[in-house]
RNA sequence: GCCCGGAUGGUGGAAUUGGUAGACACGUCAGACUUAAAAUCUGAUGACCUCACGGUCGUGCGGGUUCAAGUCCCGCUCCGGGUACCA
């Protein structure tokens, strides 16, 4: 039988298709799975081969789950909302709309040539209108939530405002900023005055008009309006992420960016910093993933102390060692910090501006890799809390204004950092420990005692934190402190491929328009307004479809925005009544595994997280963690050809002469090349200045080009789309080569050397199939078959996808190599393995075995333990643990009995060569080893 | 700098709990079939020494534990990813 892959793929893709083959709806009481892939940006280049590993890692576990009587759910859509689209936009003037679709239905097309068992009916699209809806929904109930932290967790938003109505801010908890008071614009409280702290009372609160109380609220909402720090470009009238940003210009076009305060939303995340840490314990991810986000969210136990100033400000730092507290001879601030101006005396000021120039023009990124240590003295100085010393104040570029409180006090005895800025600028380094020469070297031992500390004398770090905070606490100098790197999230953007904010203004205030979609309203340009206005603001009042209050509001929200829930769409798409349903996300539950990259660790993954929790929160589900298990893919790289060209001519040598000639290295299309060979005519005709190309070929005629692994791109040539091969080889030899070509979660060079391996085994499957006879099973075949099925099932459940392709050629290869055909009935079981990897062949090949219905939905074939065990073990006998010769008994022949023959056998006698065996060592079934 | 991965033949990789290192596949070489080619099939293929029998070395490097180490421990090197000098 000829293996005709492309008839073969086409008609059971569609009698498949006819059938809705892979259609699920809920079934109660069958139990259920749900797979989930790594939600997809229709970009204009299409899929490369990059994409699909993760996606038919998931489809061969969604089908093996089918066969296992699962009920599955394994959906797809797109993350439709993105900035390509919208730069095609302004290029062109297309709305991203009609560019989204024509991506979408490429990638669609090109997902289902391969033959995923999506269920397609649950298709969602984060930029569809029916979709984006729920995500304003979700973005209103954030809106209208609070965090409570005695509850720990969130909670509507008028039960605060009942209990300011009952007790003002007394006896709530809410997460909000430290100092939130700080947040408002004052001027909307004149009677407060300076003093204010943070407290109010119910009649305060009785007292206040709707602006005021708005602006209190705001500081408590999950999702609030706040002014956060962005790069401003004004040439492109818009903001740019940090790696945007280089040497203070923007990468796109070289503009300068300045640091400009916006009014944006912002999402409290913040206030899930805990859950984040702790719900991490029942996940089943890998512990670097899990290690990635606790940095991120980056807890750690320490104190505040406020040192005074001459002007009456404290300054604030946030410490993990309070117990060094006595060993503090210098402060550090970060040049940003707001009292940088107070404590910079005139003859330094200069110097200090300078240098707080010379900060700013460097990113973020920058400042952290300097290895050098620098900084300038403000001139001015704070005092001691506990010893009224003078301490003088630094600015430096380690000291981040976002983390912490933008200040630290400086230990030079006990922190390598502070170390050696001391010794750079010849500052004093008080000894603190016992025995620790200090000035010599800094101190890292947690065992070691401490002096010259009043009363934490001769404890060491662990009893000497506790002692110091409550030192602190009983003078009023600082207090206990949980402090966390992780900051509250961004989600503005001033883009128009987004989802508009379901949010309108009155007098300034803004106002939740509930129930109604917003969608995006036509523009007569994707651009910035000329006052750097986001593009929603080109919009006219006619325009919008829904315009309430004195204005709408005009940004759109982030890419992940949709991308955070999408799961849970999924699990009922066309609902128009609500985001999902309970009862489905009851039934459906977390996702059972998910497949997706590292590179979304600390974005969407915590993200998405975050909104889980906070829906769970709600009652709106009924599971506060998205993803239960996680495999991540590694990326595939491309494998580069390369051609050379003798310099100054259009001579090219093959890869073995290069070295006798003075050549240029040139990428060439990979198309070109097969097996590393040129194809001489093609390489031709591809460009016209090759027309003429001469070729030095090697001693066999042919020319052979280089080759490098590198990133797949474009200007690389060496871009695998999954189309040519599907045509080439079928969908089924691409997805058992994607698997076969090494495990999952390793980044690996993308090489088609091997593909033809692969498809000759599926040929080499058919062959044997077509050749079957109709008889009873022998057991020789048996015991290859069951033997199979125990391999592959294990492999399967341990995610070992491409040792499973290997035990199947294993199979066929042992099968083809017996002497008769083979029985119809054997084979059956075989074909339902290979189904979740070729599932087009499998049912061919079903077929023709007289399987009933459909592969895909035969039940999963159990390994028969009889045919498992051999009576006969061959033992390889090792001297000294090396390997000499081998020994076959019976396998259920105990011990001492096999150390009895081993030993008497006469290969032993000769190795030994009179020498006395000392020891021998049997691992019944294994190994035994000998010892003299 | 810090954190997390990784390193096994010419190549991708296998070795699941410390127990035969190199499964499976590619590539290469040789052979069969063929007028020839393609396809297919068979065999060889870690390095070195040896006509052979056989032996020595061998999982990035240096040590260690063990009857036995790719696997465990200590110290390095190089590569990849992440990143925030996190006080």
């Amino acid at each position: 039988m000829d293996y005709d892959f492309l008839r073969i793929e086409k008609e059971w893709q569609e009698a498949w298709n006819k059938d809705s083959k892979y259609k699920v709806d809920e079934v109660e009481g069958k139990p259920k799975f749900y797979v989930l892939d790594m939600f997809p940006y229709p970009s204009g280049a299409g899929l490369h081969v990059g994409h699909p590993l993760g996606y038919i890692a998931s489809d061969v576990v969604a089908r093996y789950k089918r066969h296992k009587g699962f009920n599955v759910l394994h959906p797809m859509g797109f993350d439709s909302f993105g900035l390509p689209a919208e730069q095609y936009a302004i290029q062109t003037g297309q709305h991203p709309a009609v560019t989204t679709e024509a991506n979408t239905d490429r990638y669609r097309d090109q997902m289902q040539k391969i033959g995923f068992s999506f269920d397609w009916s649950r298709e969602v699209m984060t930029s569809d209108p029916s979709y984006y809806k729920w995500t304003q929904w979700i973005f209103g109930r954030l809106f209208e939530s609070w965090f409570d932290r005695d509850a720990g967790k969130a909670k509507p938003l008028n039960e605060l405002i009942k209990a300011f109505d009952a007790n003002g801010n007394f006896s709530v908890n809410p997460a909000c900023d430290d100092n939130w008071w700080e947040g408002l614009d004052m001027e909307l409280f004149p009677h407060f005055g300076s003093h204010f702290a943070g407290t109010f009372t119910a009649t305060d609160w009785g007292s206040f008009n709707d602006a005021q109380k708005n602006a209190i609220l705001m500081q408590f909402r999950l999702a609030y309006l706040a002014d956060s720090e962005v790069n401003w470009c004004p040439e492109l009238g818009t903001v740019l992420a940090n790696d945007e940003v280089k040497d203070g210009l923007s990468e796109r076009g070289g503009h300068p960016v300045e640091k400009k305060k916006m009014r944006q939303w912002m999402m409290r995340i913040t206030a899930y910093a805990e859950r984040l840490i702790s719900g991490l314990d029942d996940l089943n991810w890998t512990d670097s993933i899990k290690e990635a986000q606790k940095n991120w969210v980056g807890r750690s136990e320490g104190a505040i102390v406020r040192f005074k100033t001459s002007f009456g400000k404290d300054v604030e730092v946030f410490t993990t060692r309070p117990d060094t507290i006595y060993g503090v001879s210098f402060m550090v601030l970060a040049p940003e910090h707001e009292l940088v101006g107070a404590l910079t005396s005139d003859e330094n000021r200069s110097a200090v501006d300078e240098y707080i120039a010379a900060a700013k023009r460097k990113s973020e990124r920058e400042r952290q890799g300097e290895k050098e240590v620098t900084g300038v003295a403000l001139g001015g100085s704070v005092l001691h809390p506990l010893t009224g010393a003078e301490i003088p104040v630094y600015i430096a570029e380690y000291v981040l204004a976002g983390y912490g409180t933008g200040a630290i006090m400086a230990v030079p005895a006990g922190d390598e950092r502070d170390w050696k800025f001391a010794k750079h600028f010849g500052l004093d380094i008080p000894a603190i420990f016992e025995g620790v020469d200090t000035d010599e070297e800094v101190c890292v031992d947690d065992k070691a005692k401490l002096i010259a500390s009043a009363d934490l004398n001769g404890l060491t770090k662990k009893e000497a934190i506790p002692a110091a905070i409550e030192i602190l606490e009983t003078c009023g100098q600082g207090e206990k402190r949980v402090n966390y790197r992780l900051r509250d999230a961004v989600f503005s953007r001033q883009r128009y491929w987004g989802e508009p904010f379901p949010i309108c203004y009155v007098d300034d205030i803004p106002q939740l328009i509930e129930d109604e979609l917003i969608s995006l309203p036509s523009v007569d340009a994707y651009l910035p307004t000329k006052d750097g206005e986001p593009p929603l603001a080109r919009a006219a009042k006619d325009d919008w479809p829904v315009f309430k209050g004195d204005r709408m509001e005009t940004n759109t929200m982030p890419g992940w925005a949709g991308s955070s829930w999408y799961f849970l769409r999924y699990m009922d798409p066309h609902n128009t009544e609500s985001f999902c349903d309970r009862s489905k996300s009851d039934y459906w539950g977390q996702v059972d595994l998910y497949v997706g990259g590292a590179e979304h660790t600390t974005g969407h993954l915590l993200y998405s997280r975050f909104w889980t929790k906070f829906l769970c929160d709600l009652g709106f589900i009924g599971f506060d963690e998205p993803f239960k298990t996680m495999i991540n893919q590694g990326m595939i790289l491309g494998r580069s050809s390369f051609v050379y060209r003798v310099q100054g001519t259009s001579q090219f040598v093959t890869y073995e002469k290069r070295k006798e000639h003075k050549t240029q290295r040139l990428h060439v299309d990979i198309n070109l090349v097969e097996n590393d060979k040129l194809d001489i005519e093609g390489f031709k005709a591809w460009r016209e200045e090759y027309a003429d190309a001469e070729f030095i070929l090697g001693d066999d005629g042919t020319f052979t080009c280089g080759h490098e692994v590198e990133k797949m791109s474009k200007s690389k040539y060496n871009v695998q789309t999954p189309d040519e091969l599907v045509e080439k080889y079928g969908a089924d030899t691409l997805r058992c080569y994607e698997m076969f070509l090494g495990p999952l979660t390793q980044s690996k060079p993308w090489d088609t050397q091997g593909i033809s391996g692969v498809h000759n085994f599926l040929r080499k499957t058919a062959r044997l199939v077509s050749a079957s006879e109709e008889k009873e099973a022998r057991v020789e075949e048996l015991r290859i078959v069951h033997k199979t099925i125990d391999k592959v099932s294990s492999d399967l459940e341990r995610h070992a996808f491409n040792t499973v392709v290997s035990a199947m050629m294993i199979a066929v290869n042992e099968l083809g190599g017996l002497k008769e055909p083979c029985s119809k009935a054997a084979l059956k079981d075989l074909v339902i393995l290979l189904s979740p990897y070729a599932p087009h062949l499998a049912e061919e090949l079903w077929n023709v075995l007289g399987g009933e219905e459909f592969v895909i939905e035969a039940v999963w074939p159990k390994a028969n333990s009889q045919y498992l065990v051999s009576e006969k073990v061959i033992y390889p006998v090792s001297f000294n643990g090396k390997v000499r010769f081998k020994l076959t008994l019976p396998a259920d022949m105990p011990a001492d009995e096999v150390e009895k023959i081993a030993r008497e056998d006469e290969n032993t006698l000769k190795q030994m060569d009179g020498r006395e065996i000392r020891k021998v060592i049997v691992v019944l079934g294994r190994i035994i080893n000998i010892v003299g």
